[in-house]
DNA sequence: CACAAAGCGGATAAAATTGTCCGTTATTGA
DNA sequence: TCAATAACGGACAATTTTATCCGCTTTGTG
């Protein structure tokens, strides 16, 4: 549905929104316990700070922060970031374009569809996509191990703590 | 959103559905006056065929016919003869997988989206997109030059008068 | 100031997707 | 039976996407 460089957009940015706000976040320390590879993360992360969806701060204490606040960043602007302006606006059919004088059916068709996901993307926030990783990191920990001893590498927590927190188990797989 | 071998295998089949059913279609003729590359389209219509969405015949006068009526053959399983089975059940945010027990937020408030895109899927057969093609070829061909003489290379047509038709003109871009 | 820590960005590599080539096999018609 | 035709399918090539490497610049700290 995405592509990986928006997926790792969308997650980043989740857990940068997941930690505390008021500092800086390494890019090793976001990074830590995922699958995501850190070097391509970076590169996906320069995209989100020239479209101004973050700051970011160079040297000790330097990393990433979000450039306001979770809720005031939406989906869209996040894939738009990525994948350059309004995207989605190709017919589904490809292939055989369309125009506003002789739109296709199927242009008319999809376009509940295109409409629905735009409107979901421009609804649902970075905040919306945080509380979503949090549930599950925390139903994660639960479910697997760590009874409780340090046990919270999200948030409200001294980044002492996150850094030297375990790898996350792997995720389980289906839908 | 599609990718390329989806589009072609889209386009290629309403190619297919906008020709007269009683005899095969060679893939020549089929691709001719498109954009499409004749040796990858073959290749996407070897899956069609294992997929049985289509028939193909051997040697002279053979080709391809739609093993079916148009109108009995859904985008989703031109899909699913492509991309496999089951398409479109990841989740969105992608990389944080869900499951039963612990479906994310946003699994959720994607479903929607999903299920409108699923039932798009289901409900539109070839035939619709072959009646858009049609229309689409119609309109250019009126729109651009051709005054009549020669101008039917589509349907009910005798198929020397398709082999020959003119090329057909390069499509306008935009939405 | 010197050093270490961090992001920045160009070059390169690996993998997946897309596209091409060409010999093989099956089928039809002369 | 032979030759022409058209799909089949394996190998290869080009392109795009994804991922890594490494030197550079910036910045805070001792």
């Amino acid at each position: 549905m995405f592509s990986t460089e928006v997926q790792y957009a969308l997650r980043g940015l989740s857990e940068l929104a997941c930690r505390p706000s008021d500092k800086a976040v390494r890019l090793d320390e976001l990074v830590h316990g995922t699958q995501m590879p850190r070097e391509f993360v970076a590169k996906v992360f320069q995209k989100l700070v020239k479209a101004m969806l973050i700051h970011s701060s160079r040297g000790r204490g330097g990393g990433f922060a979000l450039a306001r606040d979770a809720g005031a960043i939406t989906l869209m602007q996040i894939v738009e970031a990525i994948d350059g302006p309004r995207p989605f606006d190709r017919c589904v059919v490809g292939l055989v374009e369309c125009n506003d004088l002789m739109p296709c059916p199927q242009h008319d068709l999809y376009k509940p569809i295109r409409q629905a996901l735009q409107q979901y993307l421009n609804q649902t926030t970075l905040a919306d996509l945080a509380v979503s990783l949090r549930a599950k990191l925390a139903w994660q920990r639960l479910r697997f191990q760590s009874p409780l001893a340090n046990s919270a590498p999200i948030a409200d927590v001294p980044s002492d703590a996150v850094a030297s927190a375990p790898d996350r188990p792997t995720e389980p797989a289906g839908n």
